[in-house]
DNA sequence: TATGGCATTAGGAAAAATTCCCGATGTAAG
DNA sequence: CTTACATCGGGAATTTTTCCTAATGCCATA
C-alpha cells in the first residue's frame, strides 16, 4: 500500500500539531499539507490535491462546511474527513450530506482517527458510532427540521420567548389567556425535543431568528 | 534541569493524544497522566502530582474552572496551564483568579505551549499576548463587562446555566444545595441587570463562553 | 355529509423554580 | 479587630411549568 497524502485543516494551531505528531506515528500516513482556515482549505486542496483531507468544522469566516461544499464542487471524488468537537446528528449529517466520506468527534480515541482514515483511504465511509445512532434516532423520529414541525402559533411563541418576552407579554400581544402562553410553551419544548428555555434560544438564534 | 512531569486534561481525546506526541517530542517533559473531566483531573492530581497540570476549560461535568479552584484549594502551590478554544478575556481573567499560572488559547503556535510550560516551571506566569492586551484593556477602559463583576463561584454557575444544565444538576455537580445554586441564580441575573434565562444564554453567547 | 385529525384556546391541580429574606461561616484587607 | 465580601443554605411566598382535560373551529377525505 502506498503512502497516504494528507491535509489537515484546524483554526487551532497546537490541535494541528498534536494531529500531525499523531499521524506521523504511523508510516503509512504523510501529512502534506495544514491550514487554518476553509478559505485556505480550498486553495491548497488545489494545490497539493491530497489522498484525505481531515477537516474541522467549527473555523472563523467559512468554516468547515462550507469548505466540503466547495471541494466537493470542484472535486467531486475529494475524500474528506470532518474531525469535529460536536458529537451532533445535525451537523454530522449536514457534513455528510455536503460530501464528506467520514465523521469523528475529537472526544474519540486516537486509534478510531487512525481506523477511519484507513477506511475512507480504501473507499468506504466512516461514521463514528454514537453519531450514527443519533442520526439514525432523528430520521426515525422527525425528518423535518425541528422548528418546521411547530403549528403557526407556536412558532410564533417560540419566537417571542427566544426574544425573552415573558409569558405575560406574549399574552397580552397576542390577546390571549397566559394560561394559554404557558402550555404553548410546554408543548413547543416537548416538540423540539428540549428541556430547558438555554437550549430553545440556542435553537433560535442557529436558525437565525435571533441574533445574539 | 531535571524532568517536567506533566498531567493533560482535555475531554477531547484526540486533542490529548496530540499534546502528548507534541511534548514528547522534547526530552524535558514527561507526559504522566491524563483525563477527560475535572472529576478525574482532581483526583488523579492527588495521585500523581504533576509538576505542571495543562488543562481545558470546556469540559462536560464539573468543568475546567471548577477543577482549578478544587485542585488550587488543596494545593496551593499547584502549576496550572489553562490551554482553551477561548480566546477570551472573560475566560482567562477568570481561570487566573482561580489560581492558574497561565493561559493559553489553542490557536497558539505549538512552540508557545512549550514556552508556556517553560515559563510555569519556573515560578512564572504565562499569558497569551492576545489575552493579555484584551484584559489590559478591558481593566483601562472601566467600562467593566457585566461578567466580570461576577465572583469566582458567580461565573461558574453562570456558564452552567448558560450550558442549560438545570439547578439540580448544578448542585450534584458542585456539591453544593440546589437552593443555593438557585440564590446564586438570582444574584447572578441581578448582577447582570437580567431578567430571564434568555439574556443569560445572549449574555454567554456574545461573550463567547458557549457558542450557539 | 359525516368523521377523524389537528390547531387554538383555556381552566384546575400539582410540581418545580424563583424570589426575597434571613443568618452562619470563612477569609482577606485595612 | 473590624469590615467587607464570598460562600452556603433554610423558610416562606410567589411565579412558572407541567400534566390533564375539554370546548371550539377548520379542513380534508371517505
Amino acid at each position: 500500500m502506498s503512502t497516504i497524502r494528507i491535509m489537515l485543516v484546524d483554526d487551532h494551531a497546537v490541535v494541528r500539531a498534536g494531529v500531525r505528531r499523531l499521524l506521523e506515528q504511523d508510516a503509512r500516513f504523510l501529512v502534506v499539507a495544514e491550514c487554518g482556515s476553509g478559505e485556505r482549505a480550498y486553495q491548497q486542496f488545489g494545490e497539493y490535491l491530497p489522498d484525505i483531507t481531515v477537516m474541522d468544522l467549527s473555523m472563523p469566516g467559512m468554516g468547515g462546511m462550507e469548505a466540503i461544499g466547495r471541494i466537493i464542487a470542484r472535486y467531486p471524488t475529494a475524500k474528506l474527513l470532518v474531525l469535529s468537537m460536536h458529537e451532533n446528528a445535525a451537523f454530522a449529517s449536514q457534513a455528510l450530506k455536503a460530501g464528506a466520506r467520514g465523521y469523528l468527534a475529537k472526544n474519540g480515541l486516537a486509534e478510531e482517527l487512525i481506523g477511519a482514515l484507513e477506511s475512507i483511504a480504501q473507499g468506504q465511509t466512516y461514521i463514528n458510532a454514537n453519531i450514527s445512532k443519533k442520526i439514525t434516532q432523528q430520521f426515525l423520529s422527525n425528518e423535518d427540521t425541528p422548528l418546521q414541525q411547530l403549528s403557526t402559533r407556536e412558532f410564533e411563541i417560540f419566537r417571542l420567548l427566544a426574544e425573552g418576552c415573558d409569558s405575560n407579554l406574549i399574552a397580552t400581544t397576542l390577546s390571549i389567556s397566559s394560561k394559554t402562553v404557558a402550555n404553548y410553551q410546554t408543548s413547543i419544548k416537548q416538540k423540539l425535543g428540549i428541556n430547558n428555555s438555554v437550549e430553545l434560544v440556542r435553537l433560535a438564534i442557529r436558525h437565525g431568528l435571533i441574533d445574539s
